[in-house]
RNA sequence: GAGGCGCUAGCUCAUUCGGUAGAGCAUCGCCCUUUUAAGGCGAGGGUGCCGGGUUCGAAUCCCGGGCGCCUCACCA
């Protein structure tokens, strides 16, 4: 019986190979066994003995035993060429009728591209020169119902490649090696923080207050206890919290979610890192954003100087920095005057506006407004802007830090006034959260906090030009109207 | 949320003015034991995103809807 997939019962590639399937199993093989181990990957094989010569491979008859998915077959009557692909990478493999077993041949007849198989064999080198397989004990491990996308043109289909990512994995290269370099880059940004003494912590995912962001959050229920939670869309206030309570240092590194727009740049779920460092200012914070992103550059590409959709950009320390209201008149061409008269608000509205999209090698922009800082510590000199930096790339915001807030009764009063906007209607003001005051009251050691787009970052390092390039999953309206369970969870 | 573009075979794409929908790959059959998008001969395969409308006749024109992409707005 056929589950409910894209294709009916009648789908020609499916009914055929469901027959092949069949067909294994009287011959006595599971269409799915589990029972087969490989010794090498393809990436071993090409790594151990690419520098041998087909005579040298011939005199040291090399046995190995590798499975992987079957990417491209080019058959002749009696043997045939097959190309098979692991987690590393791809080996070829070479059937031939009189070498195989009489019932290793007739496995191999019912092997449809797709297919994941597993092969014992001899290395040796094709007319050619390819390192290749001569296969001996043979199986299909893994019989797929469904065809492989076109070999040559891959899939292309934008939204075949989101729904589908398996297909994209298997079908486009590139991808697999986007997404390994986006793990690399998160090892890397552990590894800093380690080296620098940080804790990696992980805070709640559901808040019953959303704040540390000027975000709309996402909101669900707890059954149990009958109340509204939160999805956060920031870590900030439960990570001071554990520096009140003594972790000087600490970083993050996980989702948060906010229910806005979705664009290039924006997925409703999205990964930052968030760190704090206490006896620390956003002085020193600008110092670890350069060098942890000058790290990773380094540690996953080998060098501080990364292509980016044409343009070069230079991660090399220092990164440029600009006051805001410097980088509005000199870099947005505004009047002294006009800027002297500006509230801090359209001052912000001006920069994004006029400076933001031209500031395209790494520049730190700093002392923002305090009306758009809620939880920043305030200028000592000038009490209307906060001692708080962005970092910005190629025109996007990448990172944002602060002296961190330590006075509760500003912090208090600070909050009161995002409450009160939010009751006159701004979605996006930040509720009062009491328990966080009552934390800050309790004593917070002097603090700066920083956090980067790891999304964002990784586009930059992989080239990507938009974000669900570098999102396994990204966010898709569901394809089906009713996306709800046909029963509801009382 | 607004505008623009797209949706045709399993995949990648054609289809000039509205007149019985095509190719390559894939599939099936035959030949073929060193290929690299293997090759040769032959065959099958379509809800043209969905629903209306105009028309003798719609993949094509019109209206509505769906999904995606891009730009803008919001945002990180």
């Amino acid at each position: 019986m056929m589950a409910e997939t894209k294709a009916g019962p009648t789908d020609e590639y499916y009914a055929q190979r469901l027959q092949k399937a069949e067909r294994l199993r009287k011959l006595g093989r599971n269409p799915y066994a589990n029972d087969f181990r490989p010794t090498h990957t393809a990436a071993q094989i090409h790594a151990m003995w690419s520098d041998r010569t087909g005579a040298a491979l011939e005199a040291e008859s090399v046995a190995v035993a590798i499975a992987g998915r079957v990417v491209a077959v080019r058959a002749f009557g009696k043997a045939a060429f097959l190309k098979c692909q692991d987690r590393t990478g791809s080996i070829q493999l070479y059937i031939q009728r009189d070498v195989l077993s009489v019932a290793d041949y007739e496995i191999y007849e019912c092997l449809d591209l797709g297919d994941i198989v597993s092969v014992k064999g001899v290395l040796f080198r094709t007319k050619t020169n390819e390192l290749t397989i001569r296969a001996g004990p043979f199986a299909i491990v893994t019989k797929a119902l469904r065809p492989l996308p076109e070999k040559w043109h891959g899939l292309a289909d934008v939204e075949t490649r989101y729904r589908q990512r398996y297909l994209d994995l298997i079908a486009n290269p590139g991808v697999r090696e986007a997404f390994q370099t986006r793990a690399r880059i998160l090892e890397a940004i552990r590894a800093y923080f380690h080296e620098q003494d940080y804790l990696e912590v992980e805070t709640p995912m559901m808040h019953p207050i959303p704040g540390g962001a000027a975000a709309r959050p996402f909101v669900t229920h707890h059954n149990a206890l009958d109340c509204d939670l939160y999805l956060r869309v920031a870590p900030e206030l439960y990570l001071k919290r554990l520096v009140v309570g003594g972790m000087e240092r600490v970083f993050e590194i996980n989702r948060n979610f906010r229910n806005e727009g979705i664009s290039t740049q924006h997925n409703p779920e999205f990964t930052m890192v968030e760190w704090y460092e206490s006896y620390a200012t956003f002085e020193e914070q600008m110092r670890h954003t350069e060098a942890v992103i000058a790290y990773v550059c380094k540690s996953v590409l080998g060098t501080t100087t990364v292509e980016y959709q044409g343009t070069v950009l230079n991660f090399t320390p220092p990164f440029a920095r600009y006051r805001m209201i410097d980088a509005v008149g000199r870099i947005g061409n505004v009047p002294e005057a006009e800027l002297c008269k500006t509230s801090g608000i359209a001052l912000v509205e001006l920069f994004e506006r006029l400076v933001q999209p031209k500031l395209i090698q790494p520049t730190f922009i700093t002392h923002y407004p305090v009306e758009v800082s809620p939880l920043a510590r305030r200028n000592a000199d000038d009490p209307s802007v906060t001692d708080r930096f962005e970092l910005i790339v190629y025109g996007r915001e990448i990172g944002n830090a602060f002296s961190e807030l330590n006075d509760p009764v500003d912090q208090a009063e600070r909050l009161r006034q995002q409450a009160e906007a939010k009751t006159k209607g701004d979605e996006e003001a930040m509720f009062y959260d009491a328990d966080f005051v009552t934390a800050l009251e309790h004593g917070m050691p002097p603090t700066a906090g920083a956090s980067l787009g790891i999304d964002r970052l990784v586009m930059l390092l992989t080239n990507a030009p938009s974000i669900r390039d570098v999102i396994l999953f990204p966010l898709l309206r569901p394809e089906q109207v009713e996306c709800r369970p046909a029963t509801p969870t009382p």
